[in-house]
DNA sequence: TGATTTTAGGATATCGATTGTATAGTTATT
DNA sequence: AATAACTATACAATCGATATCCTAAAATCA
């Protein structure tokens, strides 16, 4: 076992002082050429590296992040923080992640440990849904106020003063439905997750607004929530027992894919007599059988924006600085799901 | 902005020295019961938490691993990364992730990077294509020698004596193989990812085997390698073209449902005319029409597994411990591709 | 040649903890 | 009453670095 090496090992082998070393190796005009040559070459030869932790605790900075993110196994998620890691990479900042389940405890916990010494620089975190449930946010403004930066993505905490990258959900469900429209859609459902909180809630208005401006009917019958993956089918399967359907926007994609193959099952085809839009373009949307027309959150974009930002609060350390939200433009990915039709200016 | 508290501040704040203010912390006999409390108080009331990075330094362990993951945007290494990190915030450990990207390079820089202080007190990975195909594996090594506990997963470098976790891939691709058999396929493909190293190469000795007892003819031209997704298609296609063919083994699960799709566009049905089973248990398998059936490999599993034994090894810290292998038995899930048979004896 | 400035490097404090040793003050022993 | 033993706490070294302040010796100047 070769154990690590260290100033003091340095100091002692060439006969000097650990503050010659120190400031050999950080090429202080105080050594002479001479020595701090000798001491570069040993340094190399020994294949000498600072001690991180020495040094964070000296500088009271750790270059590492800390990430919060509610599950690595939603493809969304896991593009955010392909992202992050990039953009924290590149930059030289290392990443602690978290997953916190969806658990407002979780989320609480670890930020209380992480933020605990000068273990991390700032958080980059999406809340919990039990959190955004609750509107308990105390925990981030606690952080806030011992002045560690946060970014928050996505779910973000409304009256919480941080910087937030969020997609333009309202907007994004709106040219999503208008493009049902001008498909010739009379009949929209639209199915989505909690509708009561920031993003269900933003879509929903996008979806209504779309319908409004086109002088078609609402029915809040034609909108359904979903809660649990595992009660998709049957829901789903009512609404079609019940209404007449031509175009549906789903807040997800497997409930949406789930909608097309209820809708195949019986008999009706993709997109002639239905057409359907999800939301988050993730894996399951480029291989389902048709192929699903989303609307893209651009999730890696939204990592890499949230870490440009992060970091440069960290590094521009200035407390003063007023909190900035970023909107990532969602974008409609066509394919299948969907009839084609002339482009519409937007 | 509050400013963290130290155990200094508590000691000037009531007048006593650090090392006091410390052992009582540590509830330490030195310390009398009524001082111990008093500053007990004191700590709780300010919310005192240890400086994590003091503590590292002083102990030389920073109860945090290191995760070193080709991709995340990939389910199965998403699942592993999900179980590594439930068992690690379990055990009191934090981690920090690396994604390579497969490429050699920035897999030997984290490593370097991290193993660098008492960053990291060991190694979670599975190894980059690229290393695989170089077979460079000195900066394992180099870990290993200086005393930094690794544990590999999934991809593990053959010749490298650390503790592994690794899936019965020939037995899994044998067992999938024979069923496809049982289900009277007389003539089966498997489509593969490079077949050289380790897993393909297993997998395809497992599929060998299978056809070999059962008297089934090899033939290499139904043996396809693909390597590109967006190849998937054509390579497939050409297949389908070429041979008559009644089952499909894939290493993976979008070359199978490429499969699927192709084969369906011909007109055939699944699994009337085609049985086909895939690997790596992911969501595109439970959501493609028909569902796919599939060789699970347990994911999560593994990296709880995985953590487990690393975490152990540090504790442990027995640098004369010999290395284990452990093997996550594959398991074959059925659904909707494959013919429903009667359950064989295994 | 003696005083002053450079030059090159050493000594020390610090970051925030732990831990072993030293030392007051009090109680017990003879 | 003098000394031993014990109690409760302070002091100091350490982990591995950086940064400020000092100090010998050499070089320059008058």
């Amino acid at each position: 076992m070769k154990k690590k090496i260290t100033l003091k090992d340095i100091a002692n082998e060439l006969s000097v002082s650990i503050s010659t070393v120190s400031k050999a190796l950080n090429d202080s005009f105080e050594i002479s050429e001479e020595t701090k040559k000798k001491i570069k070459e040993y340094a190399k030869q020994h294949n000498f590296k600072p001690n991180t932790l020495a040094l964070s605790l000296q500088n009271q900075r750790s270059k590492t992040l800390g990430i919060l993110i509610p599950n690595m196994l939603n493809h969304f998620f896991a593009q955010v923080f392909s992202g992050i890691e990039k953009v924290a990479n590149n930059r030289g900042y290392k990443i602690i992640t978290c997953i916190t389940n969806d658990s407002y405890e979780k989320e609480v916990e670890t930020m209380d440990l992480l933020a605990n010494g000068s273990d991390i620089d700032g958080f980059i975190l999406s809340m919990s849904k039990e959190t955004e449930i609750k509107e308990q946010f105390q925990h981030f403004k606690d952080n806030i106020e011992d002045g560690i930066p946060i970014v928050m993505f996505d779910r973000v905490a409304e009256g919480v003063d941080v910087d937030k990258v969020i997609v333009n959900d309202e907007e994004g469900a709106y040219f999503a439905t208008k493009h049902l429209i001008n498909s010739n859609c009379k009949h929209i459902a639209f199915i989505t997750t909690v509708a009561k909180y920031s993003i269900g809630k933003l879509r929903k208005e996008g979806y209504l607004r779309a319908l409004k401006e086109a002088l078609l009917p609402i029915d809040e019958t034609m909108i359904v929530e979903v809660e649990d993956p595992k009660e998709y089918d049957e829901v789903i399967a009512q609404l079609f027992n019940k209404k007449k359907i031509d175009g549906i926007l789903a807040t997800n994609e497997l409930s949406a894919i789930t909608a097309m193959k209820i809708a195949q099952k019986k008999g009706m085809k993709i997109p002639k007599d239905l057409s359907v839009i999800g939301f988050s373009n993730g894996i399951l949307s480029r291989h389902s059988t048709p192929k699903l027309t989303t609307v893209s959150q651009h999730g890696e974009l939204m990592g890499e924006t949230a870490t440009h930002m992060l970091i440069d609060a960290i590094e521009k350390n200035n407390p003063a600085y007023a909190s900035v939200t970023k909107v990532i433009k969602t974008t409609l990915v066509e394919r299948e799901s969907t009839k084609q039709l002339v482009k519409v200016k937007r």
